[in-house]
DNA sequence: GGAATCATGTGAT
DNA sequence: ATCACATGATTCC
């Protein structure tokens, strides 16, 4: 339901209390799952009354925590990835998904850095950051002139390592803090009414060319699919470098909008996320409540 | 079935 | 050179 993912976004309290409280509860559901606790029983661990935490976690992923629990399980996440033949990773497949509704993804064009510019590890670039409240808790963005170039996430209390862990990919840059540059950005990308907007939202990709390669592959899953790390690596032409793929996927500078929380392991499971696999649980969990 | 073990490409030190 | 990986296939119990 539109409605309710919209309303999502704005109602997260300045503290981010919402996804903190959402985040427990994922966490809870996927540790204890083989006990499938009651939502009696997370309610209490929280000290929360359940019919509240019932109404917080379903205005924010547009399900209920059971149907959540569903959604990020391992048959669901198979489900994903299979789906009756259809060619995995072919342009076709982007307009495949959105005839028959309003399965709209966020609609990107990317731009990747020349080596040469690569090299200079950021040098002579400004890239203006800010932080924004999101769904998937405190988000952090930065941009370029030529477009968004990096997005990352941080837990409360968490912003300065995590601007470190972006910083670093870019040593020679310039950073300035610039929130009011950057809050379209942060708009945008977390309103799903605003992802099929007429203008693409502009992306710069920085990174080696193999690591360039694999995230132009991350932008071919539409939502609501799945991939695995081996289909990544057959996409780009080395069958055999799904591993290294792996890495490549793991280093993404802007998740979230390079989805790179839709690259699963064979078997369909989760298997890894920078910045904490609750995250990825979530994300997958939220993008299921957005096609209802 | 599940644990242990290899083959494997890329990027950082 | 060497090492750590957000993997995957194979080979043992």
């Amino acid at each position: 339901m539109l409605v309710n993912a919209v309303s999502a976004v704005r109602d997260v309290t300045p503290e981010g209390g919402d996804y903190e409280t959402v985040r427990r509860v994922i966490e809870m559901l996927t540790t204890d799952y083989r006990e499938q606790p009651s939502l009696e029983t997370i309610a209490a661990r929280l000290e929360a009354s359940p019919t509240q935490l019932q109404k917080v976690f379903t205005r924010w992923a547009g399900l209920s925590p059971k149907a959540f629990l569903q959604a990020v399980t391992l048959d669901h996440a198979k489900r994903l990835l299979g789906r009756e033949g259809l060619p995995l990773l072919d342009t076709a497949l982007e307009v495949g998904l959105s005839g028959p509704g309003r399965l709209h993804d966020l609609f990107v064009s990317h731009e990747a850095m020349s080596p040469g510019e690569w090299k200079a590890r950021g040098g002579g670039l400004t890239i203006r950051y800010g932080y924004h409240i999101s769904p998937f808790g405190q988000a952090l963005v930065m941009i370029t002139d030529r477009g968004l170039a990096g997005l990352a996430f941080a837990d409360q209390g968490e912003e300065q390592p995590c601007f470190e862990d972006m910083a670093q990919r870019w040593p020679n840059a310039e950073y300035v803090e610039d929130r009011a540059a950057t809050e379209p950005y942060a708009k945008r990308i977390f309103d799903p009414s605003q992802w099929a907007s007429e203008q693409p939202l502009r992306v710069v990709l920085i990174g080696t060319d193999f690591q360039v390669r694999v995230w132009e592959s991350l932008l071919k899953i539409p939502l609501g699919r799945a991939v695995t790390y081996s289909d990544l690596a057959c996409d780009i032409g080395q069958p055999t470098a799904s591993r290294a793929v792996g890495a490549a996927v793991g280093r993404n500078p802007i998740s979230f909008v390079v989805p790179c929380h839709r690259a699963l392991g064979k078997s369909g499971a989760l298997t890894g996320y920078h910045w904490g696999l609750t995250r990825k649980r979530a994300m997958l969990g939220w993008e299921a409540g957005q096609l209802l």
